[in-house]
DNA sequence: CTAACCTATTGACGTTTTTCTATATGAGTT
DNA sequence: AACTCATATAGAAAAACGTCAATAGGTTAG
């Protein structure tokens, strides 16, 4: 197990900007200047009501964690959801589920 | 979507020694001083290679964000893995992986 | 080519986190 | 009661993190 890489993961998810900044991507379709798929920084940095530097900084960690795929298109990039990070996460919580305690497992 | 408190438990899985605390509470069943369920702090120390004081402390970061649960018998006190913690995780992960590209989310 | 615009980087500052040593708490033992 | 052992807490130092103002890079528009 990779415990170094999947600590990054849940460090980049550790943060309550960036889950709001990913629960966003998850669920924002339209946006103010997306002509395609995905969002542009201008869009996460309103809706966290962050500078626009915090804003490129915490997208970046998004990025760098395999949580987010960024697309420069001219002057905008995009932000899109990356399944990469979310299978790490995902993989290690669940080998953690496997082992704890029966009683509610399955509560989702 | 409870975003202060998912990010804490994120928080909480995002450091190495942490993670690899809890990997060991997810197969280590035999220990030093177990005579029953449960690994003391002991165990997770010699396991971390950490002194007692930050051992402890990181103990108290995962029973806080409900990953992990403490029972005190007799001098020594005995951890085991919560789905609590587990689970609120899992939740926001399925929920962002239900957005993410198709492509390969079934890599698991 | 210049200007305007979006994004990224730099530098600085305050806060939080990680880690240790030293000490306190609390339970079992003699 | 005094002692020992396992764990928790306090305090302090170093490192990492989050944030913003200022600036740089690169793209489109005029």
């Amino acid at each position: 197990m990779d415990f170094d890489g999947t600590a990054m993961v849940f460090k980049a998810l550790g943060d309550t900007h960036r889950l709001r900044a990913l629960h966003f991507l998850a669920t924002a379709d339209t946006a103010c200047c997306s002509t395609g798929q995905g969002v542009c920084t201008c869009d996460v940095q309103e809706v966290l009501g962050l500078s626009q530097p915090t804003t490129s900084h915490h997208m970046k960690i998004l990025v760098d964690a395999g949580l987010v795929e960024a697309e420069k298109r001219g002057k905008w990039t995009y932000y899109t959801l990356s399944a990469r990070g979310l299978l790490i996460a995902r993989t290690a919580l669940d080998a953690l589920l496997a082992a704890a305690p029966q009683r509610q497992k399955e509560a989702v």
